[in-house]
DNA sequence: GTTACATGTGTGACGATGCACATAGGGAGC
DNA sequence: GCTCCCTATGTGCATCGTCACACATGTAAC
């Protein structure tokens, strides 16, 4: 997942300064990215600025440093747009936070592709899970140093497993509970009958499920 | 954490070549390492041999492309338990596979050092937990594009926040679940009054815990 | 036959990431 | 006065990660 797509998502909600955005990914942003350079953001908003995907002014400031303000551009929402709408394709481990970007992301954005998402999502994990059944953390054949005790290592491994099965398990519930949170809320905007071209139906929904 | 260690310590099980570590952390290895593509671990094997961490001998095959096998080497292995015996730096993201592999070579290698790790681990994430209760996900003074729905991206930012800190809470309890099982394995091999100089004692145990 | 796949090893290129260093003003504490 | 920390921005460099390309062989499917 690219770095740019969760500063404009972010520069979406509102426009903000490199060190808001280091301080929001420090704080309550770690879900989407973890352990964020303050280095990485300004040259990645550098180069985003090159390809006009956002544009910035000066805010000078009384007794602090000028900080340069960012704003997401036509052509940095169109961006925004295609990477919601592009195929998701999850990584090995679950609960990543390249999931969580693309989730929360994609979901105020279009609540339709993000049941699409969930379930690209449930499909690797479901798949995953049942690839995983038989597998052991033990090696063949084993000639360790002297050092290594492969007993303990085995018995924690096992547990480590275990833990991990058990943690995924919960994570699917969750992701079927919040698809159909998101399910119940397009039936109800169509419920409402309301005509905004912006929204989506529950029909598309539907769709996105079948 | 340097994808070096987690080499070594796999190597200390067993001498392999790089294409069987490649398969291995692709499947039951992935809670070590994810996507770790075979070019990387090659140079990685490299770049070991010419600092003296591993060596190799050529293991040539009927039918099949010649093999590399590697060893670990006295360097290598004093390398590997400099890694274990040094400060563990937790993660902002539990559960990571940095944990991960940090904790499964450190107990096979010496559990009352494992038992420092998960302390460690403990304490970062109750400090996170206290941190996280008051936060929320909004930004003050919202300012969107058109197309973003404020509301649904703070229930669902909600919603994983919960799963999140439920998470943790699960993690820590297995955390302590884990000590207690290193300290009363430690407690058995004090018991049996084992005077290998290479075990460690109960007492050793109730100090990291102080 | 030829195509595809698995085993096995690499190199070259390029972007991403992480760490150290640099700058600059302000406030708090010693 | 001095040091430390917070705000705010960056550069330079080395390593890491990813993708494409390369080569060699056996086996199974079409």
């Amino acid at each position: 997942m690219k770095f740019e797509n969760v500063l404009l998502g972010l520069l979406a909600m509102k426009p903000l300064h490199g060190y808001e955005l280091m301080k929001w990914l420090d704080t309550e942003g770690q879900f989407l990215r973890s352990n964020t350079h303050h280095s990485q953001i300004y040259r990645e908003l550098g180069r985003m600025v090159t390809n006009g995907l956002v544009e910035f002014h000066v805010d000078a400031r009384e007794g602090r440093p000028d900080a340069k303000v960012y704003r997401i551009t036509e052509i940095g929402r169109d961006a925004l747009l295609e990477w919601v709408h592009s195929p998701y394709q999850p990584t090995s481990r679950f609960q990543d936070a390249d999931f969580n970007a693309r989730f929360i992301f994609t979901a105020q954005l279009d609540p339709a592709a993000a049941i699409v998402v969930i379930d690209t999502e449930l499909e690797y994990r479901r798949a995953q899970v049942l690839r995983s059944r038989t597998r052991s953390l033990t090696m063949s054949d084993p000639d360790p140093i002297a050092e290594v005790d492969l007993g303990r290592a085995e018995r924690i491994g096992l547990a480590m497993h275990e833990f991990g099965k058990e943690a995924v398990d919960r994570w699917m519930d969750w992701l079927v509970e919040m698809r159909a949170a998101l399910v119940a809320e397009l039936a109800d905007a169509d419920a409402d009958g309301d005509g905004s071209e912006a929204s989506v139906t529950a029909r598309q929904a539907e769709e996105a499920g079948a």
